[in-house]
DNA sequence: GCTTGACCTTCCCATGATGGGAAGGTTTAG
DNA sequence: CTAAACCTTCCCATCATGGGAAGGTCAAGC
């Protein structure tokens, strides 16, 4: 087996034929050779390469790290430390977002937990929500040229 | 101040005037009344609505979760347990979430653990990307009308 | 009265990864 | 020859947010 088409390394990379020609176009893979109808053709080379960026996505890389982890593969003098580098940097976007999500779940629960949640119409869910105290804060630091429009 | 025009608004809710005319056209809010030049007046129930987006926006709740709060906060005779069932179904996603990205941190924390990051070019790291072990996996399951494309 | 600057309006575009789907060409089996 | 299963490119949608252009409006200062 040579050459293939995309549906097949499509199955063989675990990537979609639609993402294969999206990586394609976003340079993450060199443009496929092509049959004489124009047909894209892949080699198994080709499918190494996309299976990297699936299991590089799969941890979370975003098209630009998965460049650069790539470039950083094809070479095979560089550095551990440069990869390391990537990844620590990865990590810490990673928990920082988690960081970020626990913090809204926490309040969330607070919320939840202040919530009888029967028939009765009194909520402090959505008591918190409408909180007023937040609202007028802002209001101080503008200079409104008028109080009302027209 | 019976009224305002859109930037006032935007200080006083805090949301800001491109996000409070995206909101009027995705209906969560009513369409605004307009001067005689077309431009969009708020009161301060307004802006308690804006504000109640935002709130809303800031712990997570999308679009559509918040068109249904927003309906339940309007209905004084509502059930509590109305709003808690939105607001536990939402803390569960975002508990979801949550877990997906700590796997994810963990695999990659691990990776990390085992690179030592210095200038030798070997790397744990790709060499996990670049494993082959599961690229063959899929490939049997497919039946090829050809083994070659052209 | 005219200019200036700070407003306002609508409309289009971009993000990031992914997929849906249309319109139309190609290949191969039957 | 036809039908099915491919392939191609192009456009659109997601989700919330903002940037920016083109053009109208308003208040203030001279």
């Amino acid at each position: 087996m040579v050459a293939m088409n995309i549906s097949h390394a499509a199955k063989l990379s675990g990537v979609s034929a639609k993402m294969i020609r999206h990586y394609e176009s976003a340079g993450l893979i060199p443009a496929a050779a092509r049959t004489g109808a124009g047909y894209r053709l892949y080699t198994l080379d080709d499918v190494h390469r996309l299976a990297f960026i699936r299991r590089a996505r799969a941890v979370g890389f975003g098209t630009e790290d998965i460049r650069q982890l790539l470039s950083l593969w094809q070479n095979r003098q560089r550095p551990a430390r440069d990869v390391k580098r990537l990844a620590v940097e990865h990590l810490q976007q990673l928990q920082a977002r988690i960081a970020d999500l626990e913090a809204i779940a926490d309040t969330l629960s607070h919320l939840i937990g202040h919530c009888h949640g029967d028939e009765r119409p009194d909520c402090p869910i959505l008591d918190s929500l409408a909180a007023d105290s937040a609202a007028s804060a802002a209001a101080r630091k503008d200079t409104p040229r008028r109080k009302k429009a027209q």
